[in-house]
RNA sequence: GGGAGAUUAGCUCAGCUGGUUUAGAGCACCUGCCUUACAAGCAGGGGGUCACAGGUUCGAACCCUGUAUCUCCCACCA
């Protein structure tokens, strides 16, 4: 068959991707079969695939595709998730651009536009993954605002709460004032900021002028303050014990207490208290029954307690302050000082700690057998340094701030009846809900009189559910799907996330599954650039995958980022990965080129092909035991590597050029049949690395029958090998080399034939004898007894060899290669005997070592005998 | 501040229970080849005081101690 000179990989790409999905093979059922079964990290419904995505649905494509060839019922559940946050905040901004402000809006039409938003924009990212190659259940797409999925979330939420282990509570929270919502510890980023920190000094009440200074980096916040703070110890103010002092500008009257908070050692040793606006200070505040004084707005302003700073920003203010505790003489000095200040991941902007009536998770229970089932091993990690990271977090886990004061997610299930703290009830409905608050009220409530709660749940309140709601195992229990596929295999996530989404997927399945989620969890890294700079948007250092995949072909950038990204290290990337990628499609390409071009005749079989055949079906199942074994310990970028290099070492470089026939001329049928047997066998361990090339030469190779595709073909199975092949393979091997190089020194064109002389010293493995003569081109080999003067020569596992080629030998060039070799030979002759003298060593070693050292010692001074006898011979 | 991990060739990484020649791979590099499968290639080659300093051991890249550097996680130090 004519075939093109190069993969076309885009056409091929589409072709298999539409049959693969006509045929129905990424869909699954519950059968008799063993499941395999992995959940997608759900992206942002709105997002676009980057690399990050890339290497992460590679390894499970990798994962699903060799399990699905295994003979497992492998189910790949996609989807989206709605991601509050994010999305909100993509929505406001492209409305703002329209000139729509959210504030203008009513909650519906927010929700309306959002919903359009959504349908416009969600799941891009999911036919991205198509080009991929991502062989998904589309059948099964998700999304965590389904309906069914709704449910699912808003049940467990009534479900914690009357459990007690959901509670409202109010709490200092991380506040971002742009996005006007609390965000929770997870997700705020701790970065290190040049400040200052200001000396201000207060009059202490009752004296003419005694003042007493304190250290901050916020003096904005003294218009909120309730207290200074000594520790009790200081005995440097001890006279303060007792006494007040007067805040500068708002004048208040505030007392000095002690608490052994404050540390000594830091700035002046006195400490402002701000219970609003600090955690410490607030919990400082609780102890001590400070007032608590909020001077800002949501956004960040300064409310009416902030005096004549009113309505002005936080960092303005805190400029405007400066001077102002300057000029009145307030301000005793500043100092340079670097501290840390939380942001939003989201919105960057500085977080501000606020007090407000949140919902939280109690999550000390919760987590105990959470934490067990990773320590124990029932989960695995990999790579398992992850388990300590994991048990740091869970054995100091804090509650769980799981409202967001956002339109776009799921709307907390609490319903209002009154202004006391307890008039709430917890329903899913208005009707139940409408029930439920008269009983407690002891009155008839309307749904007139019910306000639902504003806010809605984290987003990661929905997510953690995923495994189990993507098979409807919270509203539909006892569906067959659930007991078939949960709990999933393998899960292939981000260490970031190792805390907001894999621990609470584990919680919420001892929760509600009583059973684990999964039993392991692979760590990607993080894809840097060359420079190791995050792959962001915002940098620009991240190239269009699409494009890539345009570029190089699927398979090549599925290559290029697999090879070297070990488990849970980052990668480095660069977009010459890909080439190597795409260049070894290419290979397995002309391979199939070469093979494809040969006529079959009924030929004899040259021993030579005899005797490679044997060697590479050998050589293939080593190879597929060493992958499989790295597949089972998910080192995927090291079985791509042992895959990578069966093929192209292995089978292009050695087999097939064992094989291979002269110019234009025929193969026997027997070694051509045999070729295409490996060939096929070949496209089966690479298919779940290059999915695209390995369909299209499979259906190349050989007529196929309807249904017959190497995606559903079954994985090799390993045969038993005969060891012995490989002592005779080396030994041609390395003749071959030295071969080569001879003629590489001598300057030999390849096709000029020669003659090879061997002097048998020593016995050896000599069955590859043919091989030797094919691939060194030569035209005759043959056994002698004496040293053949005036030649090339080498020596092999105690054999001398020899090349006749009289007029182009280089004595000097010959004698100082020999010298180096000797020298070399020498010292490790001497390293050798060095252990061998060494009556501890002899005595301690078991014998197994020893033994090897003496041979390495009789075969060393064999070799120096050899060596130095031809040197001898050319004086 | 606490914790975890890392440091092996120019780069990315293997190196398992201490012993299999004097440490391996891929890429990059150098040299020679456009040899009718493939220059997206072939053949050959160079390159490492295993971060440093001690220690344990007959024997250390591997175990122990310390030092340095890096990365990540956690933590409210004003």
């Amino acid at each position: 068959m004519e075939i093109p000179k190069t993969y076309e990989a885009l056409k091929a790409e589409e072709k298999w991707y539409a049959h693969w999905m006509n045929r129905g093979y990424f869909h699954s059922q519950p059968d008799e079969r063993e499941p395999f079964t992995i959940v997608i990290p759900p992206p942002n419904v709105t997002g676009v695939l980057h690399m990050g995505h890339m290497l992460n649905n590679t390894i499970q494509d990798v994962l699903v595709r060799r399990a699905r060839m295994l003979g497992k019922n492998a189910c790949w559940v996609p989807g989206t998730d709605h991601a509050s946050i994010a999305t909100e905040a993509k929505v406001v901004q492209k409305l703002r651009a329209e000139g729509i402000r959210k504030a203008d809006l009513t909650r519906d039409e927010f929700l309306a536009h959002a919903f359009e938003w959504k349908d416009k924009h969600g799941g891009i990212i999911l036919e991205q993954l198509k080009k991929l190659g991502a062989s998904c259940d589309w059948e099964r797409t998700s999304f965590t605002m389904d309906p069914a999925y709704s449910e699912s979330v808003i049940n467990v939420f009534i479900d914690l709460f009357n459990k007690g282990k959901i509670y409202r509570g109010e709490r200092m929270v991380n506040w971002d004032p742009e996005a006007l919502t609390a965000v929770s510890d997870e997700e705020v980023l701790h970065k290190e900021v040049n400040s200052k920190l200001f000396y201000v000094r207060y009059k202490i009440v009752g004296t003419d002028d005694e003042w007493l200074t304190i250290a901050t980096t916020r003096p904005e916040t003294i218009l909120g303050d309730s207290a200074i703070c000594i520790n009790p110890t200081d005995v440097r103010f001890k006279q303060l014990h007792g006494k007040f002092a007067i805040v500068p500008i708002s004048n208040r009257t505030i007392p000095i207490i002690q608490d052994d908070y404050v540390d000594v050692e830091f700035g002046t040793g006195c400490l402002k208290v701000t219970p609003a606006h600090d955690t410490n200070d607030y919990e400082l505040g609780k102890r001590h029954n400070l007032e608590t004084i909020n001077i800002f707005n949501a956004n960040g302003t300064l409310n009416s307690l902030g005096l004549h700073y009113e309505g002005q920003d936080r960092f303005e203010v805190r400029k405007a302050i400066e001077k102002e505790l300057y000029d009145k003489g307030y301000l005793v000095k500043t100092e340079d000082h670097i501290n840390k200040v939380g942001f939003s991941e989201r919105t960057n902007a500085v977080i501000e700690p606020r007090l407000s009536l949140q919902w939280f998770v109690a999550m000390k229970d919760l987590s105990a057998p959470a934490l067990d089932n990773v320590m124990n091993g029932n989960i695995k990690f990999h790579p398992d340094k992850f388990k300590n990271t994991y048990r740091h977090w869970m054995e100091n886990v804090k509650d769980w701030c799981i409202s967001r004061q956002l339109w776009w997610g799921h709307r907390i299930p609490a319903w209002y009846f009154g202004e006391g703290a307890n008039d709430f009830v917890v329903a899913k409905t208005v009707e139940e809900a409408m029930d439920m608050a008269s009983k407690k009220a002891g009155r008839t409530i309307s749904s007139a009189d019910l306000k639902q709660d504003e806010d809605v749940l984290d987003t990661w309140f929905s997510s953690w559910l995923w495994p189990i709601s993507v098979f409807n195992g919270l509203t539909d229990p006892e569906n067959k799907e659930i007991k078939y596929y949960y709990p999933t295999n393998d899960l292939v996530t981000a260490p970031e996330i190792i805390f907001f989404w894999v621990a609470r997927m584990i919680i919420a399945g001892q929760e509600y599954m009583n059973e684990i989620p999964f039993k392991n969890v692979y760590f990607t890294g993080i894809v840097r650039d060359k420079l190791g700079r995050k792959m962001s948007k915002s940098l620009g250092n991240s190239p269009d995958p699409i494009e890539l995949i345009e570029k190089f072909g699927a398979d090549g950038v599925r290559v290029g980022i697999l090879i070297s990204s070990p488990a849970g290290n980052d990668l480095p990337f660069d977009t010459s990965q890909c080439e190597q990628g795409r260049n070894f499609t290419n290979k397995i390409w002309n391979a199939y080129r070469l093979v494809n071009a040969w006529e079959v005749k009924e030929l004899d079989q040259p021993l030579s092909s005899k005797l490679a055949i044997e060697w590479f079906d050998a050589k293939f199942n080593k190879e597929l035991a060493e992958i499989n074994d790295l597949f089972e310990k998910f080192r995927i970028s090291e079985a791509l590597m042992a895959v990578y290099k069966l093929v192209w070492d292995d089978f292009c470089s050695w087999y097939l050029e064992m094989i291979k026939p002269g110019y234009e001329q025929p193969i026997d049928a027997k070694t051509m049949e045999a070729t295409i047997v490996f060939f096929e066998k070949i496209l089966k361990v690479i298919h779940p690395f290059t999915p695209f090339i390995s369909e299209e030469l499979w259906h190349f190779i050989r007529e196929r029958k309807d249904g017959e595709d190497v995606m559903m073909e079954n994985w090799p199975t390993i045969q038993a090998v005969d060891e012995n092949i490989f002592s005779g393979f080396t030994l041609a091997e390395e003749i071959i080399t030295n071969i080569r190089n001879i003629r590489k020194q001598g300057n030999i064109a390849n096709k000029v034939k020669l003659d090879l002389f061997v002097k048998k010293n020593k016995e050896a493995n000599l069955t590859f004898d043919p091989v030797v003569v094919k691939l060194g081109n030569l035209s005759s080999m043959e056994y002698v007894s004496d040293k053949i003067s005036n030649a090339n020569s080498f020596i092999v596992q105690g054999n001398e060899y020899f090349i006749p080629f009289g007029e182009t030998v280089d004595i000097e060039a010959e004698k100082s290669k020999l010298l180096e070799e000797l020298n070399y030979t020498k010292g490790f002759l001497k390293s050798v005997q060095g252990k061998l003298k060494n009556e501890k060593f002899v005595a301690s070693a078991p014998d197994q070592v020893v033994a090897i050292e003496r041979k390495k010692e009789a075969d060393a001074l064999e070799k120096i005998a050899l060596l130095e006898a031809k040197m001898a011979s050319f004086n």
